[in-house]
DNA sequence: AAAGAAAATGAAAAAAATTTCATCATTCTT
DNA sequence: AAGAATGATGAAATTTTTTTCATTTTCTTT
């Protein structure tokens, strides 16, 4: 894949870079908002990762910029702040994901695989142990039997399938398979887990959704 | 596609199978219902024309033999008679399609082209006029705006998509659709009908579906 | 043009899916 | 171990989808 890394602080977009390169993937930097937007123009990249903080341009601006331009970039905010509102500003502004710093690089990779993942396959099943979701029918086939989603089932189990591995804030989950603003007055995400998790681990008789108490779901499968 | 011709008569054989040679397939002809099955079992074929009078094995019976055995192989059976009886039985044997005698090539040609269609692609999304269905996240996207359909819409669109230009019977897509044998006491394909033209004719301000008074409907688009 | 069959439709009914709410259980902090 | 916060859950409420039904419209045949 191709990376634009758009990260002012030289240590940590080197790091990054090296990384990348020993992933395989090829990345570029940029130091600041404007040089961001200016190499995007230039190049074709499939993943930007963007820091918050950035001078000229803060990554917040680059991003509500990029969005307002009609591009449909995957991009990864990294963010220093733990605060919710951060989150929730920056997925508003059009960010699919955020990373909070320190981050571990294992965790920039599980996410970045994820998008690799999203972005690849154009598959029309996802295999997860020994079940298998047909995206078209959104039937589950399992050893056993087959178990039809319904709409929200199917929205929710293909994204959790689409992050496997990924720890997944309930903010996120809100946003992305509700398209809501997170609001802690409701709480869907659980009911909507919960009946997730008895349709497919009452019949399949194993743990797919751990909860990470405090951070959000985490789903293992392959 | 190799296509296996399952046909007594020599004359509609040969007929069709000349046919065939000029549209770019390549077809063989069993001359018997035992002979189709070996036939089946020696070469990989990707579509069966079976006859439903035949010597030694009836179409019916070579269909429910095929299907028995697990093989998935499209069937279309060539029937001689129209009535609703013989077409239930048909579906029932766990053919996809029929065509009644005395049939055009043209008609065969529609219902072939649809058959490899919908085994060879691989896509996500189908193109309609200048609208696009996306078979993951259920959204047909026009010029103007996006329609999320719902369970049976969406169903019954991918139906019509899949059959396009081929007159199909309400048995049919009863059968298919909501895998009912088809019962004359309900209306459910009316309804469905209405309710999809409702929503995609609306907003699209164009006429996708047909009828066809006394035989069912035709899916135009493309 | 009239009669009869087939199809379309609006509204009601039924069924299914989704969300809320109150309560119970679990986990974390001290 | 107790208290506080977070998550799970069953049942009820709400919303959405699907189906039925009665009526109107359209089409075909005569």
């Amino acid at each position: 894949m191709e990376i634009l890394i758009a990260e002012d602080e030289i240590r940590i977009a080197d790091s990054l870079k090296k990384n990348f390169l020993q992933s395989g993937h090829h990345a570029i930097i940029a130091k600041d908002g404007e040089e961001t937007l200016s190499m995007l123009h230039k190049i074709q990249f499939d993943l930007l990762l963007l820091d918050w903080r950035m001078p000229k341009l803060s990554g917040l601006e680059v991003c509500r910029k990029i969005r307002s331009g009609g591009s449909e970039i995957p991009i990864i905010l990294l963010t220093a702040l733990t605060d919710i509102s951060n989150k929730v500003e920056a997925l508003n502004a059009g960010a699919d994901d955020y990373i909070t710093k320190p981050f571990s690089f294992t965790e920039v990779m599980a996410r970045i695989n994820a998008v690799a993942r999203r972005y690849k396959s154009s598959a029309n099943s996802i295999v997860f142990g020994d079940n298998t979701l047909n995206l078209i029918t959104r039937v589950v086939t399992t050893p056993k039997t087959q178990i039809k989603l319904t709409d929200k089932e199917f929205d929710l189990l293909k994204f959790f399938l689409d992050n496997r591995g990924i720890i997944i804030s309930k903010e996120l989950i809100c946003e992305k398979v509700w398209n809501l603003p997170f609001s802690p007055k409701t709480n869907i995400v659980e009911a909507a887990v919960k009946n997730l998790r008895k349709k497919l681990e009452e019949t399949t008789e194993q743990k797919f959704i751990k909860t990470i108490y405090g951070e959000g779901y985490i789903f293992f499968g392959d």
